[in-house]
DNA sequence: GCACGCATTAATGTATACGTTAACATAGTC
DNA sequence: GACTATGTTAACGTATACATTAATGCGTGC
């Protein structure tokens, strides 16, 4: 008589982390809030710099400015945005000096879970699974679709830091990925094919089956330490100064 | 930048912006809950696994359930707490896993900050300032006084991070240092003495005066990776699950 | 034309109201 | 006695009310 235990699965359905209880899954105001305010902000429909008042975002989500205020308190600690007490909130602009920290942040803690992963040592579905990543690379590169290519590097940067078994460290490295989501679309079509890139994930994967730690480290490293100087050069070169 | 060294009145201290017409200092509630309710949990005045509800933490605190909601979440961003629905928040208890986890972190952001601050080199101010905390540690030895020990090492490492010239980094250490502090508090009676990291601290130092990048990162990694170690083996060395 | 002070306005910070619903207790069923 | 259904309660999520105060514009004096 209870068809409840059928899942109405037309929510959002995203990287939600409600457990996958029975049942609609109750999302809050305040968790729809931060993640429209999030996805607006970086798939660029916010732009950089863009104001815009409590009230104003609260009318636009059609709710009051109470679960807009408890959203707009996780994005500023999380650095997307900034509120200032008379001009609401701004999407904060990334400059190439913000590329810099964040790519020098990035860059430690990558190397670092590559290091991890390769001491704790993968499993073969994992490698499977990273080694598939480099695949896709590939094939995206063939194909010209920068897009596709993008995404399997992400994807090859998110799990190496899963495989990393920490958990703030994923959280952490997830975090500062997103701060440069903007600026690597832009840049995506300005830099030179991404061959190289291929070719050190490669090696950072084959460091990790092997289980060598150190040159897994020092291979991501100064894969990262390249890729940040090229987007740095790149944004500088282009008078980009504020994605 | 807030130190445990004294539990004074709750000023923010930060923007100074106390002009001299008005007196009081205008902090807003909010802020008073913030700065409240993490100095309550880092002096261990509530202690891991402490729980209270909003209306509880309202009324202790002077104010309404809406600026503890918005200091609730900030806190909980950072990890500090835990806010479940109908619980109440909840002071999380950092198990040696966690500890862990955020060695593994500081490990890799500090050593980063070593060796940018040895790329960018340091002033001879800073470096004075620098060596001043490895005479404060020894001299704290010396007197066998651990608490001005731990200040002087925390010192140590905070103007690391400063010198790194990366504003992100210098907060994501601070935060994570926080949130080992209560754990710290417990083990510097359980711990050797700590006559190695004063070594330790001073080699760092001189590899940053003569700017070997290399040698500050890789002298402050295993420093890091050191101590680490030593915490979470004397952690699950005396049961000490949750802290 | 410019600087300054004051009135106006509105965005905010905070308190409070209120419906919803999860947690707990209690009673009822097998 | 264990388990389930039901009722009660109160903590929460969210909306709203309201005092405060920063920003703005305007008039005044020079």
């Amino acid at each position: 008589m209870n068809t409840s235990t059928e899942a109405r699965n037309n929510e959002t359905g995203k990287a939600a982390s409600r457990s996958a209880k029975t049942g609609a899954a109750r999302v809050s105001q305040t968790e729809r809030a931060y993640d429209q305010i999030k996805r607006r902000i970086l798939e660029n429909d916010m732009a950089a710099g863009f104001q815009a008042l409590e009230q104003e975002l609260a009318e636009m989500l059609g709710m009051s400015r109470t679960p807009v205020r408890e959203a707009l308190i996780r994005l500023a600690e999380e650095g997307m945005v900034e509120v200032r007490p008379r001009h609401g909130m701004r999407v904060l602009p990334v400059s190439a000096d913000d590329m810099r920290e964040i790519y020098e942040i990035l860059t430690s803690l990558e190397s670092t879970a590559a290091e991890l992963a390769a001491a704790r040592g993968v499993t073969d579905a994992e490698m499977a699974e990273l080694k598939m990543t480099v695949t896709d690379m590939d094939a995206a590169l063939e194909e010209e679709d920068l897009r596709k290519w993008a995404a399997a590097d992400e994807k090859f940067h998110m799990l190496l830091v899963k495989f990393s078994n920490n958990a703030r460290l994923l959280a952490l490295v997830n975090s500062f990925w997103e701060q440069t989501h903007r600026v690597r679309l832009v840049t995506l079509r300005l830099r030179p094919k991404p061959v190289n890139s291929n070719k050190d994930h490669a090696a950072v994967a084959d460091a990790i089956a092997k289980g060598d730690r150190e040159a897994a480290r020092r291979l991501h490293h100064r894969h990262r330490v390249k890729s940040g100087k090229m987007l740095v050069a790149l944004l500088k070169e282009h008078g980009l100064t504020q994605l």
